[in-house]
DNA sequence: CGATATAGTGCAAACGGTTCCACAGGAGGT
DNA sequence: ACCTCCTGTGGAACCGTTTGCACTATATCG
C-alpha cells in the first residue's frame, strides 16, 4: 500500500539497511548514496512506519498523561489545561507525542495504564496530582515504569516528582494575610485524601501559631475542588457566631464560589471578608473583584514534569538525575486582599 | 524481557498461532484449549504488545487532536478543555486513545500531522475549526486520511463534519435581543477568516434585516476569541457618538472582557448595555452578572466527532453514513439580557 | 609490496504479533 | 468401508524497521 523502505531502497539501488542508515543520519554512509536516497525518499512520497520502528526499537516516543479520577469535574477546571499545555509544549519539543487519558474508577485507571504503559503504546506516564493512596502510583512503582508524579508521594519518598513547596506557599499566603492585620483567618481546604491539602493545611497553621493567633477547628472546612464547596464554606462561616475576617481558599475556583455566595448575601470583598487563595488561573484576574492569588506555576510544573519524565526515559537507570523538582510560587496581590479588616470588636 | 506470545504458548504447551487466536477469541478454539492459555496468560502475567499488534493488523486504535495554531491562548480557552473531554470520552469508550498535537506554524502543523497519518502512529484526526484556507485540511483531504472537521469548510463540501448551525444560532440570539425590544445591535465578531465568525455574522444580520432594524458597519467590530478583544471593541462602542444598546458576541471570554470595561467605566450591564454571547462556557454562569449565551453544546460536539471519526475509520470506504452532523444549540438567558432597554431618544 | 585498517554497503535475523494454508482426526452420510 | 466435512491446531510467511556481522574495495602503513 503505502511507501516502505524497500521500494525506496529498489528504486535508489541500494539495499534496505542502507536507507534505514540514511534515515538514522548514519556516519558510515557516503555523501552521494545519502543524497541519492533522499531524493528517491522525496520522490516516491516516503514517510517512516513509526509502528515498525517502534517494534524493534522498544520505544514509542510518546508519554501519557493520567487524569485524576473525578475528570468530569476537573476536567473543566483551567489548571488542568494549563498543565497540559506545559506538557504538550515540553514534550514536542523533545519529539514526544502526548495522550491523553481520563480513567473512570481507580480500578479502571489502573487496567488503563497497564493496557499503555505494559503493551508498550507508551513510554511513561504523568500523573496529576496524588492522593494519600493511589494504586497508579502502586503499580507504576511495582512494575518499575518511568513516571513522575506532580504532586508528591509519602509512601514513594524517592520517586520522581515536581512539586510546589506547598507548605511555604500556604505559609506566605497565611503571612500576607496576617500583615494585613487579620487575626482571624479561615481555611477553606481541599479533599483531606489529598496530600496538597494536607500540605497547605500545615503552611497555613504554622504561620498561625508564629503569629500567636487563635487556630480553630471551626474555621476550617473541607470541600472538592469545585466551585459548589467555595459557595458552601462561605454559607458556613457567614453562619458562626464568630467569622473569620479573612479566607485561605485551597483554589481559585473555590474562592469564586465563595465570592458568588458572598455577592448573593450582599457582602462585599474585601471590606467584609478578605481572600487569598491558590493556583492563580485565569479566573481570578477576570473575577469581580479580582482574586489574589498564589500562582503556583501550573505551566512550569508541566513542563518540567515533561521534561524530567523524558529525562528518565531516556537515561534509563541513570540515577544521577534529580528527584524532586520544586516549582517556585509567587503571591499575585490583588484587590480581594488589599484593605485592613475591622479591628476585632 | 516482557512476555511475549510464545513464551505463554511454550508453558501452554500450543503454538503461538493458538495463542493468538485465544487472544482475538477466535471460536475454532475448543474451551479448554482457551482455557488453559487463558491460565498461563495469567500466570506469566502476559500483555499483548500494541506496537506488534498494530504494525500487522496496520492500525493503531488512536486518534489525534489537533489544536489550532495560536493554540498558546486557546488553550486557555475553556471551550477547548470541554472539547477534547467529549472526544476523550467517546473515543475511549470505543477503545481509541487521543494524542494531543499543538502545531506551531502551519507548516510545522502540516508538518505533525503528516508524522503522525503518514507514520502510520494515528488512524485518523479531529481538526478544531477551520480556517476558510487550511492547509491541514487540505493535507488530510489530498492524502486520503480519515479525518472530521469541526466546524465546516467551504472548499470541500462533502467532508466529515460536526458543526452548529451557527446562522441560525445567531440569528437566534439576535431575536432574543429583538424581542426585547433593543433596535440598535452590535456584533463582536471573531477572526474574519474563520467560517463560525462569518456564519454568525450572517445569521446576526439576517435577524436586523427580518426585524427592519438599521444594521451599521460600525455597529460590527472584529477581534481574537480573547478577553483583550471584548475590551477593545467595549471601548470603541462606548466612544461612539450613537451608540447600540445591546450586543452579541462571539466568545463568552470576549464577553468578559466586555463585562471588565463596562465595569471599569462605571457602565452597567443589562442596564446600560445587553449581552448575548456564545458558547456557554462556565465563565458565562460564573461572571458577575452571569452572562446570557448560546448554549452550543460544546462537549457533544466533541463526542459525535470521536464517534463520527472512528466510524468512518472503521468502515473505510463505506460512503452510506452521514456526512454532515449538526449540534443543536439552545439560548441560556441571564442577567445580562433580562431588561428592556431604555427606548432611543 | 603484503598486511592491516577503514569506509561503505548488503544480508539476514530479529522485534511480537496475525493469518493463510495445511493437516490430523473424528463425525456423518451413502 | 469410503468419501466428505468440520473442528482444532501447528507451520510459516509477513508487517516495516533496525542492527550485528560479513564482505569488498580502497587507503595507509611499515
Amino acid at each position: 500500500m503505502s511507501v516502505t523502505i524497500k521500494d525506496v531502497a529498489k528504486r535508489a539501488g541500494v539495499s534496505p539497511s542502507t536507507v534505514s542508515r540514511v534515515l538514522s543520519n548514519n556516519s558510515r554512509i557516503s555523501r552521494e548514496t545519502s543524497q541519492k536516497v533522499r531524493d528517491v525518499m522525496e520522490e516516491l512520497g516516503y514517510h517512516p512506519n513509526m509502528t515498525a520502528k517502534s517494534l524493534v526499537s522498544k520505544t514509542t516516543s510518546s508519554i501519557c498523561v493520567i487524569l485524576p479520577k473525578p475528570a468530569e469535574e476537573l476536567f473543566l477546571n483551567l489548571f488542568f489545561m494549563e498543565l497540559i499545555r506545559g506538557i504538550v509544549t515540553q514534550a514536542n519539543r523533545s519529539g514526544y507525542d502526548v495522550l491523553i487519558s481520563s480513567g473512570g474508577s481507580e480500578k479502571e485507571e489502573v487496567e488503563a495504564v497497564s493496557r499503555l504503559l505494559n503493551g508498550k503504546r507508551v513510554d511513561g506516564a504523568i500523573l496529576l496530582y496524588s492522593r494519600k493512596e493511589d494504586p497508579v502510583v502502586d503499580f507504576l512503582q511495582q512494575n518499575g515504569h518511568p513516571f513522575v508524579l506532580i504532586g508528591r508521594s509519602e509512601k514513594y519518598p524517592d520517586i520522581l516528582s515536581v512539586d510546589n513547596d506547598n507548605i511555604q506557599a500556604a505559609y506566605d499566603a497565611t503571612k500576607h494575610l496576617i500583615s494585613l492585620g487579620h487575626q482571624r483567618i479561615g481555611f477553606v481546604s481541599g479533599p483531606p485524601n489529598h496530600i496538597v491539602s494536607r500540605d497547605r493545611l500545615k503552611g497555613y497553621t504554622n504561620a498561625l501559631k508564629e503569629a500567636g493567633l487563635e487556630m480553630r477547628k471551626d474555621w476550617i472546612v473541607e470541600g472538592e475542588f469545585l466551585q459548589e464547596s467555595g459557595y458552601r464554606a462561605m454559607s458556613f462561616f457567614m453562619n458562626l457566631p464568630e467569622r473569620p475576617t479573612a479566607l485561605v481558599v485551597m483554589d481559585d475556583l473555590v474562592s469564586l464560589g465563595v465570592l458568588r455566595g458572598l455577592h448573593e448575601l450582599g457582602y462585599r470583598v474585601p471590606d467584609d471578608l478578605c481572600i487569598v487563595s491558590f493556583n492563580n488561573i485565569s479566573i481570578a484576574e477576570l473575577s469581580t473583584p479580582p482574586i489574589s492569588s498564589m500562582d503556583i506555576g501550573i505551566y512550569n510544573l508541566g513542563y518540567t514534569a515533561a521534561q524530567a519524565l523524558i529525562q528518565s526515559i531516556q537515561h534509563d537507570g541513570d540515577r544521577q538525575f534529580q528527584k524532586r523538582h520544586i516549582i517556585p510560587h509567587r503571591l499575585v496581590i490583588r484587590e480581594s486582599s488589599i484593605f485592613t479588616p475591622p479591628k476585632p470588636s
